[in-house]
DNA sequence: CGGCATCCACAGTGATACTG
DNA sequence: CAGTATCACTGTGGATGCCG
C-alpha cells in the first residue's frame, strides 16, 4: 500500500495494518499464539485470494508484526505467528470490533461464520471480576473449533483449542454462547435456549458482567 | 469497497472505516466537532485526491458516520460533522494511534506535518488526575493552527479553534509540546528547549503523567 | 497436501482539469 | 466553495499451475 507519508500515528499504523485483509489476518494469529499453518489462516480467512495471503503475510513479516518458523523436516510446515509488537495490536482490535458489533444485529444474513470468530466478542465483553483468585478455564463449543476462554490476573483471553482439565465446558448455538458472556442471559435462562454446560459455574459467573453476576436479573433487562 | 462479508464486529467495522482515507477523514472530523467544510478537510488531507474525498464523505454519510449540514444562503457552505455513532470511534483512532507513535520515531523525515495533529498524541497520552476539580483549558500554538486542551471529569479533549480565556497558554516547536504533555520534559525543561508559556502551570501538572507531575523527575526517566 | 507464483478481468486510486 | 469528469495506473479477486 502505498504511505500516506503522515507525520502522524495513526496514518503510520495505518501504513502498516491499513491493507484490506491485514488486519483480519492479525485477528486469526490473535487467536494461536501457538502459531498458524498458511491453510489455516486462508480457511480461516473465506473470500481471500491466496496470492493476497501470502503477500501480506509477507508485507507484515517485513513490518515485524508477524514472524514465520520453518519447522524441521519431520513436520515440514512454515507456522505464521505474531510478534510481541503484533501482540500490541489486540487493544486496537478490540476497540474496532466492540465499534463494529452492534452492526450485527442488522446482517444480511448471508454472511459467512466460523465459530471460532466468537472468541473476540467473548475477549471484548467478559471481564475478570476477581483477579486476585487462581486463574480459570471454560471450554466453549459452538459447531466448529472449540474455544478455550482463559481467565486470571483480571484478564479474559481466548485462544483455539482445548483441555479436558477446563473447570467448565459449555456448548452451544453462538448466539446463546454469546447472550451468556454479554450477560444478556443467566446460566438457567441459556439452557432453556439450547445449552448444555458441564462442571463449576463459578468461573462463568466470574467473568459476566458485574450486575448481572450478583442480580441474576431477567434476560435482556440491559441491552 | 466489498464487504468481507462476515459475520463479525471487526469485519464489519472494516467494511465501514476500512477503506483508504477513511479514518483519517474521521480524525480530521474529531478535532472539529463545530463541523467541517470541505476544504478544511482537504487540506488537513495531504494527498488525497479530491474525487475520493467526496465519494469517502458520501459512503460515510451513508454509513451514519458522517453528516452534512447545509448552512443557509449567509454563509451557503456545506459542513460536515460526525454522528454520535461517529464520534465513538474515538476509542479504536485512539488505539491505532497509540500503536503507530511509535513508528514515529523511526520517521524518514520527508513526512507532510500539520500542527493540528498533535491534538491526537495529547489525547492519547494526557489524562486528568483531577476528575473532581472544574474544568480547565490550555491554548497550544506549534506553528500552524491553534488547538485547544479541554481538561475536566477526568477526560481530555482537543480541538481546534483558540480561547483567551484559557487557563495556560504554550508556544514551542511540536516535539517539546508532545515531550512536556508525555511526561517526558517538565515545564522548566521544555521552556530550555524553546518552550514558551503564559497563566497557571497547575492546569498542566493537571494531565500529565502521574509520576512526573509530582516527583519533576529528571526528563526521560521513564521513556 | 502446504505454500505459494502467474495470469487475467475488473474495481479502486491518484493526478489533473473542469464546473455550477 | 464543493464538488464532477476523465484517464492512466495500481490493487483485488478468482482461477489455475507448480513444486517439494
Amino acid at each position: 500500500m502505498r504511505s500516506y507519508n503522515q507525520l502522524c500515528g495513526l496514518a503510520k499504523a495505518l501504513d502498516v495494518i491499513g491493507d484490506r485483509w491485514s488486519l483480519l489476518i492479525v485477528r486469526e494469529l490473535l487467536l494461536r499464539e501457538g502459531g498458524a499453518r498458511y491453510t489455516d489462516l486462508r480457511e480461516g480467512l473465506p473470500g481471500i485470494a491466496t496470492n493476497l495471503l501470502a503477500e501480506r503475510l509477507r508485507e507484515l513479516e517485513q513490518a515485524g508484526v508477524v514472524e514465520r518458523e520453518e519447522a524441521p523436516p519431520p513436520v515440514a510446515t512454515t507456522l505464521f505467528r505474531l510478534t510481541a509488537r503484533g501482540l500490541e495490536l489486540r487493544d486496537a482490535i478490540h476497540a474496532l470490533g466492540r465499534w463494529g458489533s452492534p452492526l450485527l444485529a442488522e446482517a444480511a444474513g448471508d454472511e459467512t461464520f466460523l465459530s471460532h470468530w466468537l472468541a473476540l466478542p467473548l475477549e471484548i465483553y467478559a471481564s475478570d471480576h476477581a483477579p486476585a483468585e487462581r486463574p480459570g478455564t471454560i471450554e466453549v463449543r459452538a459447531g466448529g473449533d472449540p474455544v478455550l476462554v482463559q481467565v486470571g490476573g483480571g484478564e479474559v483471553r481466548t485462544r483455539l483449542g482445548s483441555d479436558d482439565d477446563a473447570d467448565m465446558q459449555l456448548t452451544g448455538p453462538p448466539k446463546v454462547i454469546v447472550g451468556l458472556f454479554t450477560g444478556k442471559l443467566t446460566l438457567a435462562d441459556a439452557k432453556n435456549y439450547g445449552l448444555r454446560s458441564e462442571g463449576d459455574p463459578s468461573v462463568l459467573a466470574r467473568v459476566q458482567p458485574a450486575a448481572f453476576a450478583r442480580t441474576r436479573a431477567r434476560p435482556a433487562a440491559r441491552a
